[in-house]
DNA sequence: AGAAACTTGCAACAACATTGCAAAACCATT
DNA sequence: AATGGTTTTGCAATGTTGTTGCAAGTTTCT
């Protein structure tokens, strides 16, 4: 498991107080986080803009992903260590819990590969599943 | 098909002006639609917030569905005939095209089904795939 | 330690979304 | 076709979310 400031380092950023703690909250937490989850967990005062231009250059660099979703927010997942900035090899399925509302990344899954139509020339893919998560199922 | 009287009399609406436009709309447009492109092509002038609680019972009694994005919109497209509400049938791929970005629903191309790990329930599946579209091919 | 480059916070702003309420439209019934 | 009850609409106000420019503060590199 990488620290904060590995992370940081292997990615070209430089190492600052809020990065280092934003990315403290993603190692911690299991599931995604929308950029309120985020803002509500740092304890310490840090503007919202820094929240928004940290999580925008965390996407660039290829330590976190986006999770699309159909709620007006976004989703951010820590992505493994084989992501790379531009390249990200985050295909694997995620997992929206009806109960409790996690989305969790089910790294071991990926995303299969469909069939398209004539014409159509695919090049990523991302799969969202709902329904009870290990935790929630009764 | 269809026409706009007939979905909204199938699904319980009451038939009122705003809603049949905005269901021309949907029935004249081949890819999915965001809200802001809806006002857009409203002529008449309808208030936002009509339109905004206009998508929200179409989506309630499974006229239309959504489609998740990673961009804090949410995308809307017409359901097929054998939506019913709270039970929607819409569970085929979509199809974002990086080029004129057009979603497009690819209606015969189904969700494959994905083995998840022990205790996940799964109860509905969305599946976004981003590329080239026939249009935009190369 | 010092200069250059980058990051942060503030303030202002813009876009997007929600709520309550009164007026208007709709629908079922007579 | 008029009536009354229900639903929908528009307006106004408010809240939430995201963006930009700029000056001050940090970080990095030599």
């Amino acid at each position: 498991m990488q620290t904060n400031i590995e992370i940081l380092r292997k990615n070209k950023l430089s190492i600052t107080q809020g990065r280092l703690v934003i990315l403290d909250i993603f190692l911690q937490t299991e599931g995604a986080l929308a950029h309120a989850d985020i803002e509500k967990k740092l304890s310490s005062n840090f503007d919202r803009v820094t929240v928004y231009r940290t999580l925008q250059s965390f996407v660039e660099k290829g330590v976190i992903h986006q999770i699309p979703t159909t709620d007006n927010t976004i989703l951010y997942a820590l992505c493994k260590e084989n992501c790379e900035a531009g390249h990200h090899h985050d295909e694997h399925v995620h997992f929206v819990c009806v109960e409790c509302e996690q989305t969790t990344c089910l790294e071991n899954v990926i995303v299969p590969k469909v069939k398209l139509p004539r014409g159509f020339k695919p090049f990523q893919a991302a799969m969202i599943v709902k329904g009870h998560c290990v935790s929630c199922k009764y």
